[in-house]
RNA sequence: GGGCAUGUAGCUCAGUGGGAGAGCGUUCGCCUCACACGCGAAAGGUCGAAGGUUCAAUCCCUUCCAUGCCCACCA
């Protein structure tokens, strides 16, 4: 007997599981290990932040792929971290330094090092968080290896990566138009940008003979040249290079005609004027053409003294004003008030973006100088081969159309940022000179550049930069590759396996992680990219964290059903690439499935005696243990094949089938005997813990819970993977009891149906199935039951019983022999459904012509075709014989 | 403008070239000694629309409709 509660209560279990796994190590991977590697970096969260529901999903991916893999004999390897996350972290301290001391402008007046020292006390103090929350989720990662981007060994891979990229000509400084935001005071990469629908006013300007249309007039003072199209009819007879005269803003200006195929002829006069320092499309213009460029807006967005009286205004202040100025010299032509357009924001803090030209740090993604499989290969060139070659597998593949258009479009990646968090830019300057190096250079009087790099430069090194050797890192008189070679955990789990994280980073992270382990290390940093999507709620929304009537917290879920429930209701019913929703009822529900193992198990303790083997039973004679064992197989091997192809839903699904469905509510109630034989008890252990170690990667604590009651000596995280037993192949049986198991639910609802005014207790005994042996004598006449139902009828007489429960059955018999079944309806559709499978016989000798077919490989093609004509064959032969039958029947 | 998805039961979603599925919800019957967080059963769908390929299409092809996302551009 057992004194296990009634219901399942998680908050008795998962923390002192958690703590258990923890004390036992059963997470650190050995470097040193001979068996096969299997490595998840984990993508590391903001070193600052709070579980959202995002993470819980990569957690719950991650650690069921993990356990999967360490359960089947692999040296896994979950490596869990944090990320400095330079922005955002930096904002979050600023703005508290400005709401707490009162400070307007902290950088100013604290002075870099003190901004820094408040930011890393914040960071420290907010670590444990984090590391907490993953751990509440049942994450079986590998704490003693844990990492964060600022850590030093990190920071030497970081210097080491920027200074051989400029060695090898791949890193360049220079003045080019990037994304300033004037609010944050640092620049941004194209992909941190985000374009919001706004209204604004369009503005049409007379310019000389021309009109130009604009929506931003206080950019327009410096404007001397107008482009139009080369083609542009309206304007053939204006030439490139001719000069004119006009009135403009703060007086005559000399302007310059220019024709760019850049201007669309559609849109507005189809004639505009440019700003070069700052508009993406009039810097590459002015490029082009070699034009002169002029800043016009600071970067506090207040114009510039080239505006005149504007001189100091913020943009939106001096707007007006100018467009008052322009009508009153009749210059106005029209508003349109309606006009909406796609304005640029930084997506990191929200400030609107102002281009500006800055000198900036670049990585080039052209420069063919990478030795890449025997050619130089440029950046690019290398994205594109990896995925296109195989080396790197998308999962979903139809990533890869998305991947290979922004690889291709990819222009320089940015990577300065005028910002103090972060890894500091290993450049030095002395006097016009310049030196690039992991340390400073010698001498006095070198000053560091002072912008950092953007954080997914660092993060783009994680699968590598967490697995070098800390101790020999700090060594900065070792070469490199010698710190590579001589750091065990590189060599043995690099590169990782699987990289799963959401397909909305799959640019900023995934490219880049590619991008900079390519240069460095000279192979990929993973095989297999797993992308999932967002979590939504149920209505279809993006659930934000701003908005708390539509998100979900993890950790209260956790809470509240358990993380068990919590991982299940992330995985279920969802498949890579696809966005989830998730609600308290897929929670719940999914509550209930831990529920209904728990009471399984708690049965199945009370049933069998203690020190039942859980061993696989050798010798089977019961008919229903038969099928319950090959049913059991089956299972596995689905489980097996849909975990090895990433399908962890269809895993649930399947899982969940057999356990609650088979196992359940039919084993389970057809096991219940007065006498059990030992086998009985043996089978009903092996089969009860076989399916808490499949479940497992999915419910790690439910199931180590329960796992704790068979007295094993190793906890279920580490148990061995179970293996099909050939001696538990008993396909006839499994298919004689599915018979016998649906006649009785064809009975069932028959009793239900057409109420046979059988006697009460008989009626409810047939749901609790408690007649095992009658159900075993009856066999026949169940399964006679079962075919007439399903009109596959075979000429099995009933056996005569002496009980009601028999005669029942024979008046159920009785009952459907009487009805009036259309025979000749249900042969006539038999019928056309064997002329059809007859027809693809014979045609499949010698057509091949089918569509369907043609897509696949040749031998492919061959092997199904021979396939189906196998099963046709037999299908065939099953439906003569059925019609036969009924044919005899009908009379 | 370019690209990618999605459309299957009231809701959320699986799935397959040959007999339409699950969970939740609904209805009916059951406190049966693991679990009422449970058991048994039922109702409910022209698998978005129209064409095509095929002996056979919910599935493959084409077009259309609807919804969502990503990328680019918008002076």
């Amino acid at each position: 007997m057992t004194d296990l509660p009634k219901a399942y209560d998680p908050q008795a279990f998962e923390s002192q599981i958690s703590a258990e796994w923890e004390s036992r190590k059963l997470f650190q991977a050995k470097a040193n290990s001979t068996r096969p590697a299997f490595t998840i970096s984990m993508p590391p969260p903001n070193a600052t932040g709070q579980l959202h529901v995002g993470h819980a999903v990569m957690l719950a991916l991650e650690d069921i792929m993990i356990r999967w893999r360490r359960m089947c004999g692999d040296e896994a390897l979950w490596l869990p971290g944090t990320d400095h996350a330079a922005i955002a972290t930096e904002n979050v301290v600023l703005r508290q330094i400005q709401e707490q001391d009162g400070i307007a402008d902290p950088r100013a007046t604290l002075g870099r090092d003190e901004v820094l020292r408040r930011i890393a006390e914040y960071v420290e103090s907010s670590r444990g968080t984090i590391r907490n929350q993953v751990k509440a989720m049942g994450s079986s990662c590998d704490w003693s290896r844990e990492r964060y981007t600022m850590d030093p060994a990190l920071n030497r891979c970081v210097n080491e990566s920027f200074v051989r990229m400029y060695q090898d000509g791949l890193i360049y400084r220079g003045p080019r138009i990037v994304n300033w935001d004037p609010k944050l005071k640092t620049n941004v990469s194209d992909d941190e940008v985000d374009r919001k629908e706004v209204q604004s006013p369009f503005y049409t300007f007379q310019y000389g003979p021309f009109q130009i249309g604009t929506v931003r007039p206080e950019t327009k003072f410096g404007d001397k040249y107008v482009v139009m199209h080369p083609d542009d009819a309206r304007y053939a007879e204006y030439q490139h290079g001719d000069t004119f005269e006009c009135e403009w803003i703060t007086g005559r200006i000399m302007a310059t005609v220019i024709k760019d195929e850049a201007i669309d002829p559609e849109f507005g006069t189809g004639v505009m004027t440019i700003t070069p320092w700052h508009d993406h499309t009039d810097f590459e213009i002015a490029e082009r053409h070699g034009l002169d460029k002029e800043a016009i807006i600071d970067f506090d967005g207040k114009l510039l003294p080239v505006a005149q009286e504007f001189a100091g205004m913020p943009i939106e202040e001096a707007r007006p004003k100018i467009v008052e100025k322009l009508r009153q010299k009749g210059l106005l032509v029209e508003v349109d008030e309606k006009y909406t357009h796609a304005k640029a924001f930084n997506s990191r803090g929200g400030g609107a973006i102002e281009p500006q030209i800055r000198e900036q740090w670049f990585i080039d993604v052209n420069r063919k100088v990478i030795p890449w499989k025997g050619e130089h290969r440029s950046l690019r060139e290398i994205l594109i081969d990896v995925v296109r070659s195989g080396d790197i597998q998308l999962v979903p593949d139809r990533f890869n159309a998305t991947y290979f258009h922004w690889v291709e479009n990819l222009r320089d990646w940015c990577i300065s940022r005028q910002i103090w968090w972060g890894h500091r830019i290993p450049a030095y300057y002395r006097e016009g000179q310049t030196e690039i190096g992991i340390q400073p250079p010698d001498g006095t009087g070198w000053g560091q550049d002072p912008d950092t790099l953007d954080t997914w430069f660092s993060s783009a090194l994680w699968t590598w930069s967490t697995l070098v050797d800390p101790e020999l890192a700090q060594d900065l008189s070792l070469p490199f590759e010698q710190i590579l070679e001589r750091s065990p955990d590189f060599r043995k789990f690099h590169p990782t396996q699987v990289m799963e994280t959401g397909y909305d980073i799959l640019f900023f992270w995934v490219a880049r992680m590619i991008l900079m382990t390519t240069y460095m290390i000279g192979e990929v940093p993973f095989q297999t990219v797993y992308l999932h999507g967002l979590v939504r709620t149920r209505d279809g929304r993006k659930m934000s964290k701003s908005d708390p009537t539509t998100a979900i917290d993890p950790l209260e879920s956790i809470a509240d059903y358990g993380a068990d429930a919590l991982r299940l209701a992330l995985i279920l019913g969802t498949g890579p690439g696809q966005d989830l929703r998730l609600y308290p009822e897929k929670l719940e529900a999914c509550r209930r499935f831990a529920n209904k193992i728990w009471n399984a198990g708690r049965y199945i303790l009370m049933t069998i005696p203690p020190g039942t083997p859980i061993t696989p039973p050798q010798e089977v004679r019961s008919e229903l243990a038969q099928w319950l064992l090959h049913g059991l197989d089956q299972t596995v091997r689905n489980v097996q094949g849909s975990l090895s192809a990433y399908r962890l839903s269809e895993v649930i699904d399947a899982l969940r089938g057999f356990f609650w469905g088979e196992f359940c509510d039919w084993y389970l109630e057809m096991d219940k005997k007065p006498e059990r034989s030992p086998e009985d008890n043996q089978v009903l252990a092996y089969a009860y813990t076989t399916l808490l170690k499949v479940l497992h990667p999915y419910v790690p604590f439910v199931t180590e819970a329960l796992w704790s009651q068979f007295g094993q000596p190793q906890m279920l995280a580490v148990s061995a993977w179970p293996e099909p037993q050939p001696q538990h192949a008993f396909p006839e049986a499994h298919a004689r009891i599915g018979l016998v198991k649906e006649a009785i639910s064809q009975i069932r609802a028959l009793r239900d149906k057409a109420n046979l005014g059988l006697d009460k207790k008989i009626a409810a005994s047939l749901d609790s199935a408690r007649h095992t042996a009658l159900f075993e004598e009856h066999q026949d006449l169940i399964i006679r039951l079962a075919r007439l139902s399903e009109l596959e009828v075979r000429s099995t007489e009933p056996t005569p019983g002496n009980d009601a429960l028999s005669a029942y059955f024979q008046e159920a018999l009785a009952r459907i022999d009487a009805s009036a079944v259309d025979w000749s309806k249900e042969i006539e559709t038999l019928q056309k459904r064997l002329k059809s499978e007859t027809d693809f016989l014979e045609k499949s000798g010698r057509k091949l012509g089918n569509p369907g077919f043609l897509n696949k490989a040749p031998e492919a093609v061959v092997l199904e075709l021979k396939d189906k004509v196998a099963q046709t064959q037999k299908t065939v032969e099953a439906l003569r014989l059925q019609i036969q039958e009924l044919e005899k029947l009908a009379g």
